[in-house]
DNA sequence: CTTATTCTTGACTAAAATAGTCGGGAATAA
DNA sequence: TTATTCCCGACTATTTTAGTCAAGAATAAG
């Protein structure tokens, strides 16, 4: 699992998907214009974003994408494995030049961290994060994301 | 913080250099020869290190770079704060153009996720990964790191 | 003192990843 | 029939990462 922009710009629209979505689907050119994304630039997203099941695609007049689950079944760890690619594996692993432990034990290190980060994104899905705080107007809301994500 | 290769180049090389060094510091070219790192880029990642007084150095012969501390208080997310440079904080925050909330709340995920990573590696010191596995030789070790990790 | 060693610094280059563009097409609802 | 929207591939620009190069300063060892 691999953590850039890419990945947020995915979760981003798949959670304005989420929202604005109702009975029709959304268009990228609507997704493009609120969060601000070049309309291509998510065409590449949302191609791959496609190809993972996790949205639904309608042609012509009053299309757009949908949601292929419910937002409650949507992690945010699918997202971005989605959209980015795996991690190359580095040095030590397969190779066997393994020189003294060190770069093997690092290897470790960062295979377990990622393995936490993904277990992390895989508790959290759009669904919460929809109940979550806004931005604008009042600092109440529900709890349950703030609890996942221990916000203030 | 911001998770890359540099950072690995730089915890491999400051864990060589908790292994290897003793009385006498260790010189950069025995560090690039061990792991293979190339000497200029070590050079660029130690002057950071340095900046950040995670090592000394010694010059001329028999010379090289010391951790500043003993391994066992020298933190993995500390080297990695003084290699990468800090995330550049997106969209929504400060420029106010949070559109409907949906930025935002992303944004928060983000911060949340990255203090997680933080933590996780904050634990984590020089000395933990010295007691942990090596590479070549026998799956028996301390669990000190093991427990930390999770590894199998 | 001389010299080889090693750090120190800055500028430069190469390669890769990321972000974004462009154009042509296919499906389809209005 | 047409405007809308997804679909797809190739292309370009920008940024980041990785690595190179060269000149110089400190210093231990001979």
């Amino acid at each position: 699992m691999k953590l850039t922009t890419r990945g947020r710009y995915a979760v981003t629209a798949m959670l304005d998907l989420a929202i604005n979505g109702g009975k029709r689907p959304v268009s990228l050119a609507d997704i493009s214009g609120r969060q601000e994304i070049s309309l291509s630039y998510l065409e590449q997203l949302f191609a791959k974003l496609r190809r993972e099941e996790l949205v639904t695609s309608a042609r012509g007049p009053g299309g757009g994408y949908r949601l292929a689950r419910s937002g409650a079944e949507i992690f945010v760890a699918e997202i971005i494995d989605a959209v980015d690619e795996s991690v190359d594996v580095t040095n030590c692993q397969g190779k066997g030049n393994c020189h003294h432990g060190e770069t093997c034990l690092t290897h470790h290190l960062w295979e377990d961290l990622s393995g936490q980060i993904h277990d992390f994104l895989s508790q959290i899905s759009l669904g919460d994060l929809m109940e979550g705080r806004g931005c604008r107007g009042s600092t109440q809301q529900s709890d349950s994301v703030l609890q996942i994500l221990s916000l203030r």
